[in-house]
Parts: C-alpha cells; structure tokens; sequence
DNA sequence: CTATGTGCAAACCATTTGCGAACCC
DNA sequence: GGGTTCGCAAATGGTTTGCACATAG
C-alpha cells in the first residue's frame, strides 16, 4: 500500500500539517476501500493503532479530509455520516442502493451518462465536482419476504 | 388547491387516521412544492394555524408521511433533514446541486436515462422505489469570487 | 519558536421518547 | 369506549467546541 504517500503528499501540497494522527487515519481509510466506515468506527481502528487519539481529532480530521475532497462523505438514512477516500478514478465511481426494509448497502456501477457533467456546466453554470446517486427500494431478500407474508 | 383531498384519501386508503394536526402538516407541504422545509419551519408555520401544535408531532407526522411514501425526506451536507412532497408525475422528478462554498440548492431536471430502473433491476434485483442525485460543486456566482481572488 | 493540532470533558442541538390527557372512528 | 395520537418536557446521541498542553515545521 504505496498509495498512503501519495495521500501524505496531496495533504502536503495543500499545506495541511502531516501529524501522527492523521497519518493513522488516512491509513486506516486507505486500507478500508470499500467500506463505509463512521467516524466511531476510524476511531475504535484508530484505538488499536495509537491508543491516545482521541475521538474529536478523528472528527476534525474527517471534515478537513472532507473539505479539500480526499474523502466523500455519506448521510444514507437516517444514520450517521458515513466516510470513504474519495474516487480518484472515473470508473471507480459508484452508487448506492439502500434497502428500505433491511438498510443494506449495495454498490453499484455509475448509470449516468458520461456527458452528464458537461450537460450541467452547459444548462446551469454550475461546475460539478462530485456526486453521488442514491436510491431507496427493495433489495432481493426483502422482496421475498414481502411475498412471503402475504400468501401466509 | 384541492390536491389536498387526494393526499388525505392517501391515507385513508392506507389506513392510517387522519387527525387536523396531519390535515395542517399536509396542506403546508402542499402549499410549499418546490421548497425544501425543515422539521422547525413546518412547526412555525404550522402554528400560525393552529397555535397548540407541538414539534414532537410534527418529527412523528413527518417520518409517518415519509415511511409510507407521500414525503421525500433529504439530507443536504450537514444540515438536519428537509422535506417535500414526494413526486407523483415522473415529470416531476428532479435532483439537485449543492454549491459547496455558497450552499446553494438547484434543482434540476432528471437527467437519467429512462430505463436505468429496469437495469438496476436487471443487474441488482433490486426495486427502485425512489431515486435522488446529489451534486456537489461551485455554483456561477462561487466561481466568479474565486476567480476574483485568484486575480486581486 | 510559534502557529497549529490534540485530548478531554462539557456543550450543542436536531430528533426521539415516556407519559398522562385529548381525540378520532 | 378503546385504542391511537397529541403536547410537553426530559432524554438521547452523534457531533462540535473551549481550553490547556503537545507537536510539526
């Protein structure tokens, strides 16, 4: 995993302080690609790492991340924020399927067409940076059990 | 404004009792298509009406309407949540960019191809009931400030 | 050396909940 | 009339903040 320097390095161009702590948690995210991890989770990982950090400077840490866009930042439901690196790639952008029933989280490809931010740019002036899809339904298990109640 | 009636047979439909303090919360919601309200707003509002309603039934009402479909509930970045009738007309469906500097809300038409429900159902098994897009990014005005600095 | 970051504990605040009274059907 | 809903006030819990100390550069 050489890609944490390239992190340290983007925080170091952007003249952000490289400390102890957000050194593990960039790590910690790095290493959880994929995941949605909260902030209590990065800091229980965080725990078995340095057992001093404390659970205020992963919060801090996590909205500087987020505010110069390393990180994305998630609110599915009602739960709390969820955190993962951000999509460095195109093809790495994906979307989210939250099951209504069960509040699974299932990841899909990107469905949008590929001209889709230049259509915003052109209609509305508005430079897109990120953007995220979520769609709420019936995940497969919870369709079944839907059927299953109404023919019992 | 006889929408009104149609959203309370909803609930009769559904079995759910229709009280005047749902009756009020409703027809504020109607009243206000296009805006996004918070919890707080609809209990201002809400006692310009009728003076003794409480906010407690106003976040009961709201996550009622919500788990049976008739509202839309949104989490824009950090603010607590935002609610608007949900769309009946596929027309009406729209998504919506959110300036990060300036936090500006812009709805927008839908820019998805018509039949990526059928793909996400295809590839997923999955039921897309209702479906949002997020954008983040810098809207007209925001630009123009930061190229303002970049140049002074 | 100095501005910035950290840990702790307390504060914050949108949202939820318990309970007795009020209300819809 | 009986179960549901309401209003109030108190509790909840994720997130933020104030402050004294530690640390990066």
């Amino acid at each position: 995993m050489s890609e944490i320097i390239s992190l340290v390095n983007e925080l170091e161009r952007k003249n952000i302080k490289v400390t102890q702590q957000r050194r593990i948690i960039l790590g910690i995210l790095n290493n959880n690609k994929g995941e949605h991890l909260s902030a209590r989770d990065i800091y229980t990982l965080g725990k078995d790492i340095d057992d001093s950090i404390g659970l205020s400077t992963v919060y801090r840490t996590l909205n500087l991340l987020r505010d110069v866009g390393i990180i994305a930042e998630y609110h599915f439901d009602k739960e709390f924020a969820k955190y993962e690196l951000s999509c460095q790639k195109e093809q790495d952008i994906h979307h989210h399927l939250i099951c209504k029933n069960c509040g699974k989280i299932i990841e899909v490809e990107n469905y949008l067409p590929g001209h889709f931010k230049d259509e915003i740019y052109d209609k509305n002036q508005f430079i897109c940076q990120e953007f995220s899809l979520k769609v709420s339904g019936l995940c497969k298990e919870c369709q079944q059990l839907f059927s299953e109640e109404k023919t019992s």
